[in-house]
DNA sequence: CCGTAAACGTTAGTGCGACTAACACTTAGC
DNA sequence: GCTAAGTGTTAGTCGCACTAACGTTTACGG
């Protein structure tokens, strides 16, 4: 009773969700205080981004391309906008929707978040070899593409 | 204007911070959801499992095996008493402490509760092959060990 | 031996991200 | 033309990670 009955080892430390949990929780740790260093939200990048790559879209759209809930991309355009990296003007060709464009303010925000978040990954990954960093991301590409677009 | 300026290509869909984010998510929502069916909640296994793997320890080291804030820990510890899982005695060594116990009820509990978890990694690692998964929790274990125990 | 620092269990509270519900409005489809 | 669906927005819920503070008890250095 003093001492382990000893029936399964450290499961614990092996468990694929706790173990993708903490580093997520890390991860996130990194480029939120990273880019609250400049002022940013963690939500900021993807959405710039998003805008570069696939250029000028209505809200819903720049929901599913960064993956964030519509009703909490507003407040994120609402920031982006206010400090100008990005306009909001109302689609003429259908009325539901908002035009989301990139300013060109937005576009060096954008530069300046990219190389920092460059940063941080190297941090993330710093006990990584370049091949298993590639590996470790073909794996969770695979896994979040199996899982879907579920959101 | 009209078109993206293509300058960096896909940099969000293979960015290691947001994929771990996304797979870590998953993973949550499934053990999450999972062991909601039977009544426990995410941090009951992990309480459990330590507590079998180590022996009984005062509440202090009991957060420092599972990962949990000790003051988080105290609301758990009231679910799994109060479900008659663990027991909590004062520790008249050292009368700061509470030594927790894992009752027998408790360790069938870890045993239902181990099974349930095991299916939900699989279907978390579903996409994956054996070596796969092997070579990302080995990855991912590497990660969490090198930005360590802080917490 | 005493006084200060540290560890412990506990309570309360903060901040944030994921997510849902409902709304007014506009467009799309039978 | 009526209904269903998409859009932007507001408000609110829930759980988790994390901090602060407290009274108590132990450890430690002078």
């Amino acid at each position: 009773m003093t001492d382990s009955p000893r029936p399964t080892p450290d499961r614990l430390r092996a468990l694929p969700s706790r173990l993708l949990g903490f580093a997520a929780l890390h991860g996130d740790r990194l480029v939120s205080e990273g880019l609250a260093a400049v002022g940013a939200r963690k939500w900021h990048y993807p959405v710039l981004a998003a805008l570069q790559e696939y250029g000028p879209a209505s809200q819903a759209e720049l929901s599913r391309r960064a993956r964030i809930y519509r009703s909490d991309l507003v407040a994120v355009l609402n920031e982006l906008a206010d400090d100008g990296y990005v306009e909001r003007t109302p689609d003429r060709a259908d009325r539901r929707r908002n035009v989301i464009t990139l300013t060109d303010r937005g576009r060096r925000r954008l530069d300046q978040l990219d190389g920092l978040i460059d940063t941080f990954q190297g941090e993330l990954l710093a006990p990584l070899t370049a091949d298993e960093r590639d590996e470790l991301v073909r794996l969770l590409t695979v896994l979040v593409a199996h899982h879907g677009e579920r959101m």
